[in-house]
RNA sequence: GCGCCCUUCGUCUAUCGGUUAGGACCCCAGAUUUUCAAUCUGGUAAGAGGGGUUCGACUCCCCUAGGGCGUACCA
């Protein structure tokens, strides 16, 4: 391993259809230290996998790491387009003897196993040491790698440290399959090497496949990587994060209403630290990560956590990405806001932003401005209306009408000093209008509540719930 | 079964042989108070268990327990 090389990392998802929070994850580390080494971090598709791999499938590993904000450098590899390559090299470690043709198949490759088994060693296949005649030659048969039957592989893990394997323990896996398809390991070493990655960072249910793929590299006489092995995302319980917790994929996430850059900044802190720092920009993230700074041992998401990272970067993120964001989640309750409500809600939610954790939480917050004249009071709120409330409100309401500031700031001032003028506290009028104005939604501060519901909408709800009529 | 990895407050983590074991989220209490939040102040809470090594272990070693991953002609 020669360490003057550049950094290169990769994510290498397979196109599933959906994009886990842990390949994210995975993709976020990879991202941080190729940024941070000032080196490159590539994406391979591994798409070998036909039947799953649809063009929609993969658009949605370009679409989630877009959406996290995890450009990747240069030109996706697609690995099922390299596939003669894997071929080729296969070819090379048969001439040079380190690896044989298997026709060891079902029944026989089970008693095989289990032999090997009661022996202490993984599968060896009986082909290894036999000499195929010309009419086997003429059958479908798998192309098996020669592993080393004695010594140790080590792999000098660059999280887990130092980790050693009895050869004996591994077994001659299967390079190219009957059907000549190249198998996992073998693409993933050969891509990997051709795409001239110098660290592989990864989940650790990978780090016993790092000895195996060692010894692949060892046979070329290819350098080995760096291995980064990382833990798991566990789900709230402890038990690897699955489809039963509920949310895993990336556009989950998306539609629950969390920020990327949120996730990036949560996602970071999930088995990584730098001293304290809970909350950083992607400069700060850059500056920091060290992929030998992560953590051995997995974690849970921790939803709290997670809003509690979210409130803080829709404090900060600009109003009219936020309005957008607010729109789409309108749009896909089949309520599309129009010119008029958008621009309500624009000017509202600088007055809202810091009550909510997630996007959702933003429209909600935002549902009181959109209620239909006349609101109906439900009969708490109509129980509050007494005629002295009513008086004092109509009062209130002609000091309003005069009001020519209608900024949160003044409407809060001119409801102090009309209570001071009327001699009570706010408590004897302020549910009342509250409701009035509301109809029982949550909302802020009555003077950012008037002020984000407008001059003519405020009047004209108080004006519905003190006339007579009413 | 075998192999490998992991184990500090409920959760995410700091500590890299000597600290009153620190921070954050959550939770609780107080302040604020016009709903719900937010905010501010304070607080509860941890080294899985057992052996070693050492003057001294959360930190190093071993065992046990628990959890995870792997053990495919899946990726």
């Amino acid at each position: 391993m020669s360490d003057s090389r550049p950094v290169v990392t990769r994510i290498a998802p397979s196109p599933t259809g959906s994009m886990h929070i842990g390949t994210a994850r995975t993709a976020l580390f990879n991202y941080l230290y190729a940024k941070h080494t000032g080196g490159r971090f590539l994406l391979r598709v591994e798409d070998t996998d036909r039947e799953r791999s649809t063009e929609a499938a993969v658009q949605v590993i370009f679409d989630g790491l877009a959406w996290l904000g995890l450009p990747f450098d240069g030109e996706p590899v697609f690995q099922a387009s390299r596939a003669d390559r894997h071929r080729a090299v296969v070819m090379e470690l048969l001439e040079a003897g380190k690896a044989y043709r298997c026709w060891l198949s079902g029944d026989e490759l089970t008693a095989a196993r289990e032999e090997a088994q009661a022996a202490g060693h993984a599968l060896r296949s009986p082909w290894r040491d036999r000499d195929p005649g010309p009419p086997d030659l003429e059958k479908p048969h798998a192309i098996r790698f020669r592993g080393p039957k004695n010594g140790d592989t080590i792999v000098n893990d660059l999280v887990q440290g130092q980790v050693t394997f009895r050869n004996r323990d591994l077994d001659d896996l299967v390079l190219l399959r009957s059907d000549g398809a190249p198998t996992y390991n073998l693409a993933v070493v050969v891509d990997d090497h051709d795409m001239d990655i110098t660290h592989i960072i990864r989940g650790d249910d990978h780090l016993n496949n790092a000895a195996r793929q060692s010894l692949l590299y060892q046979a070329m006489g290819w350098d080995v990587p760096h291995f980064a092995h990382i833990p798991l995302i566990h789900g709230e319980d402890g038990a690897k994060l699955s489809k039963r917790h509920g949310a895993t994929a990336v556009t989950d996430f998306a539609s629950l209403g969390y920020l990327p850059e949120a996730m990036r900044n949560y996602l970071a802190r999930l088995g990584w630290s730098h001293g304290d720092d809970e909350l950083f920009s992607d400069a700060e993230a850059i500056a920091w990560f060290d992929i030998a700074d992560a953590n051995r041992g997995a974690s849970r998401l921790d939803w709290d956590k997670l809003n509690f990272v979210n409130a803080h970067y829709i404090r900060l993120a600009d109003d009219t990405r936020l309005t957008a964001l607010v729109a789409e989640v309108f749009a896909t309750r089949g309520d599309p806001l129009d010119h008029a409500r958008t621009a309500q809600a624009l000017r509202a939610i600088p007055l809202v932003k810091e009550r909510a954790k997630t996007i959702v939480e933003l429209a909600d917050q935002l549902t009181f401005l959109f209620r239909a004249r006349p609101i109906v009071l439900d009969d708490k709120s109509r129980g509050q209306l007494t005629d002295e409330t009513r008086a004092r409100l109509a009062r209130l309401a002609a000091q309003l009408s005069a009001a020519n500031d209608w900024t949160a700031e003044s409407l809060e001032a001119l409801l102090k000093a009309f209570a001071e003028s009327e001699g009570v506290g706010f408590g004897k009028f302020a549910p009342a209008l509250r409701a009035i104005l509301t109809g029982g939604a949550a909302s802020p501060d009555l003077g950012r509540t008037l002020s984000a519901l407008g001059r003519d909408e405020s009047l004209a709800r108080l004006e519905d719930a003190l006339s007579p009529a009413a």
